[in-house]
DNA sequence: TGTTAGCACTCTCACCCATCGAGTGCTAAC
DNA sequence: GTTAGCACTCGATGGGTGAGAGTGCTAACA
């Protein structure tokens, strides 16, 4: 045994391997620590408990399992978990029924819309038994596609800014001056903007609007709203991730590791907290691959007992967003996994026909 | 003492007034039951704690207090706090220094815009300890402002969708025919859009619509995009409710009367139903005053351990919305209610800008 | 040399029981 | 009408105990 602890994360034997591989499956569905006797109860292992045993101490050396004490049975590590993600299982595709069901669901909702990317959430919640997560698709840095203005009052009115990919700002802008604003004036400023702006980044709006002419009244009107778009536009840009939308935050509360809530609380706050989830994603936008964020493996510490799993979808250089889930580190990895890969793999595809 | 019972919800004489208070404001700060002896050591009540007991005895008899077990103290009821609220304590106003930074905050974000339905649900839950909760105003029926079109690709366009109170629609449409769709095309359609849509509701619409003219390309474009804009003009009108935002659910989730997270879980699963935020705020945008909901006042079981305290603001006839606060029903009522009124009034007042 | 049976050992969990104390309701005196 | 006194109730606390699950080790076995 003691030449075991020499090669702790080395290669695991074929047997080893099934055992580990029985133990997380055991426990994932029971969420009660794992024996020896009920592994070779309920696997088929061909091996006494007695030799369970041994090996069970191995992989504990390996630091792939441990004890919550002594007289109590095995429990997965985050090791052991990243493991068994890693070199054991693959991940297990979506039934193509299930596939087919989900296709038609978005077939249903307005095509890149809000509830779009809550339906993702929630599918994905669905499916995975825990919290889905799902980002709109965020253009690196917003291009002005058009800008329009509506008249509210006298003195206020709404701005419209569309980006080129689709998201739509707005905002309220008060116009001071000596007369009431009428709508041909506005007609007349948006007309201007448009064909000053059209395609702008912030840097080339800000040329752009350094070019208006004061003394013009229609012109000085554009460029307070100018002004206003370019804030917009920074603000834009600054933020990785507009909006997360969740679902299914109660599937994880239903599971009995959180029955003591005081854990879930803080997971709760972690992602109340925009700009965490937002370095997240960005993380995982930029890499264009699954990423699997196993307890302990993440930074914060709030977020210890809980299992994120993220994959990017869109067009890496214009616009990505992120879809995935969120539960207990005590999770069916394969079936997350797949479920994942199909969301975001179907949510690219979707996508695709805007940049066709 | 057989006396009192025929009266059980008579009026009540002052020291009795007093000794419920007493209870009740024991009760809320310290979330354990009053015994009568506390009572007479922290209240200058000037009795015995035997006559306290006596009083206590009759209290609950008329369904205003009760006893989880025979040697526990005394605990209000719904009726309990029902009665509090409604003859004897007064909304404590929001101290001038507070209402002061909250309107400094308003004016920090942009006017009328998401965060500012947000930030008022965020003050809500700081004020008050409790989940604060806001709704954007809401016009009864959707009216046309503007329309817009932008090309997104040689097949899709963004339809843009402005109402008279400021809210804004945003879909894809597809837009089938023999050739690509250019931007020159769809500022046309939009033109036409507008020119006969101005103002419209759903049913002036709809008649508008069915004037075009197939034949002409510009017209059948215009066909299709406004049955689009019917379709998001009835989903509008039928909503009660567009959105609600939410914030500080964590507050409640730390009372301990909540530690065990089950009742909690049902009352996040009632919330998360749009449909049943969408009766009540509808309810309390109708009747024009603030509206307090106590335990199993609610005919909604989930929500029996809590309270719920909501005031309209807006223009009635016009767009109405609602902000409250949802808490434990062990709440500081006077200040509860203190708060919700001073937001929903300031909300008033900011909105009625939009209206001047 | 790996596997297995057997067994002592450890530790948690559920249960019981005694004790404590807070708070009540009642009675009788003031 | 108020109060002191007192018996009584009942949850909470804590120690003690037995059952059971599961381990680790040893020695025998193939």
């Amino acid at each position: 045994m003691a030449r075991r602890v020499r090669r702790p994360l080395g290669p695991l034997d074929i047997r080893s391997q099934a055992i580990l591989r029985a133990v997380i499956e055991e426990y994932v569905t029971t969420a009660q620590p794992v024996g020896s006797q009920a592994l070779v109860d309920r696997y088929g292992l061909g091996v006494s408990s007695a030799t369970v045993r041994n090996i069970l101490a191995e992989l504990e050396m390996a630091g792939l399992l441990t004890h919550p004490h002594t007289s109590a049975g095995r429990v997965p590590t985050d090791s052991g978990y990243r493991f068994y993600v890693e070199s054991i299982v693959d991940a297990v595709p979506l039934p193509a029924v299930e596939q087919l069901m989900i296709r038609h669901q978005f077939g249903q909702v307005e095509f890149a819309s809000e509830h779009w990317f809550r339906l993702a959430a929630t599918t994905l919640a669905g499916l995975t038994r825990s919290a889905g997560l799902a980002t709109p698709a965020k253009p690196r840095a917003a291009h002005i596609r058009r800008v329009d203005l509506v008249a509210v009052n006298e003195r206020m009115a709404s701005l419209i800014l569309v980006l080129r990919e689709g998201a739509i700002k707005q905002a309220i802008v008060t116009i001071e001056g000596p007369e009431a604003v009428e709508q041909a004036t506005l007609n007349q400023v948006a007309g201007l903007l448009n064909e000053r702006l059209n395609d702008s980044t912030v840097a080339s709006a800000e040329a752009a609007i350094d070019a208006f002419d004061e003394t013009d009244p229609v012109q000085r009107i554009a460029r307070r709203v100018g002004e206003r778009i370019i804030r917009i536009l920074r603000d834009y840009d600054a933020a990785a991730v507009e909006e997360v939308f969740s679902d299914g935050l109660l599937n994880v509360m239903e599971a009995p590791e959180f029955a003591q809530s005081d854990k879930l609380r803080q997971v709760f706050s972690a992602l109340e907290n925009r700009a965490y989830l937002g370095e997240l994603v960005g993380s995982v936008a930029g890499s264009g691959r699954i990423r699997i964020v196993i307890g302990a493996e993440n930074p914060r510490e709030e977020m210890h007992d809980v299992t994120l799993i993220l994959a990017p979808y869109g067009r890496p250089g214009r616009a990505l967003g992120v879809v995935g889930v969120l539960g207990p580190t005590r999770m069916s990895y394969p079936n997350a996994i797949g479920t994942v890969s199909f969301v975001s793999g179907l949510m690219n595809e979707l996508v695709d026909h805007l940049y066709a």
